[in-house]
DNA sequence: CGATATAGGTCAGATAATCTGTCTTTATGA
DNA sequence: TCATAAAGACAGATTATCTGACCTATATCG
């Protein structure tokens, strides 16, 4: 007796609390969060800007970066940054300069629709806490951000001390 | 003047509210407690479960599970499960066993190395929140991740009417 | 009971996003 | 001025995805 109704695994018993950890709530919230953004910026017309891509807008210096910098700020080397910069200039997201002040150097700046794009990321995240307090309460993002990084604080030193 | 200190890109100024997001405090907490996890499953001896492995780990049920059902719960293609199925299975987290219930399936079921691995992540994760509770207070675990559920509920539905 | 459709799984090949290693050019500093 | 370091480019490998084609076992239906 195949087909054997392909019920949700999520609901069976065994390791019953597997799906109801901080960690699966943390992702739950944020994967809603990402598709969120991406429909927006998709359907502001940003549609090939991709998930590996955001790690530059989150970093890049009005004044425009260096590629390094980016690197490291995002927590990758400079060849993938490189990488990806090279996706971005090629769509027209930013542009490639020579550094005035190190021959060695290039500076990575956003284009005017590369500027575009960041005003939606914005406008997006606004949007959603505004949504999150009207639902919840005011004051409710501020808490929960604040929350949020206790967690990470709490996590982050590589276990200090004892324990 | 090249060498410019390297400065975090984090602090500087324009797009200021960039990195206080909702967004940005989320990714924050959800990569410490991955780190976190992966160092507590390396440490206990489990370093060759790399990150993609986990959507395994988080829908395997105790039974035995079919291949194309871990894939529909964790969002992949059957091919994608496959692959890291495989991997898992060299590693001795898994076993493919024939279903005796339908002959073109075939059931994957952990190994006690599997469950060992499984334990781990279970017991971290307890302890993150016990933590946190100890830390913030007791309930506070609870309370953020029912925020974090609403998060995830007011983005999930793609829109349903107006707005 | 046999033909055909469907479902589970595999194989092959492509792509995205990482990595390491090496090389060139430029800057810094002893 | 010369050795060293730093920024970036180029080449190649790996991981984790995908799509498409295919095989085989099972189910269904005439």
């Amino acid at each position: 007796m195949p087909a054997a109704v392909s019920r949700p695994l999520s609901t069976q018993a065994g390791f019953p609390d597997r799906h109801t950890t901080l960690g699966a709530a943390l992702r739950h919230a944020y994967d809603a969060l990402s598709e969120h953004t991406y429909a927006e910026l998709a359907a502001a017309g940003f549609a090939d800007i991709r998930p590996a891509h955001r790690v530059v807008f989150r970093h890049l210096a009005p004044e425009g970066s260096r590629i390094i910098d980016l690197a490291r700020a995002g927590d990758l080397t400079k060849q993938s940054m490189a990488y990806l910069i090279a996706g971005l200039e090629e769509s027209g997201y930013v542009a490639l300069e020579s550094d005035p002040e190190d021959g060695r150097a290039k500076r990575v700046r956003l284009t005017p629709r590369g500027e575009a794009a960041m005003e939606i990321l914005l406008k997006t995240s606004r949007a959603v806490e505004r949504r999150l307090d009207r639902r919840l309460g005011a004051g409710t993002s501020s808490t929960l951000k604040q929350t949020l990084g206790s967690v990470a604080a709490l996590l982050q030193p590589p276990a200090p001390a004892g324990d």
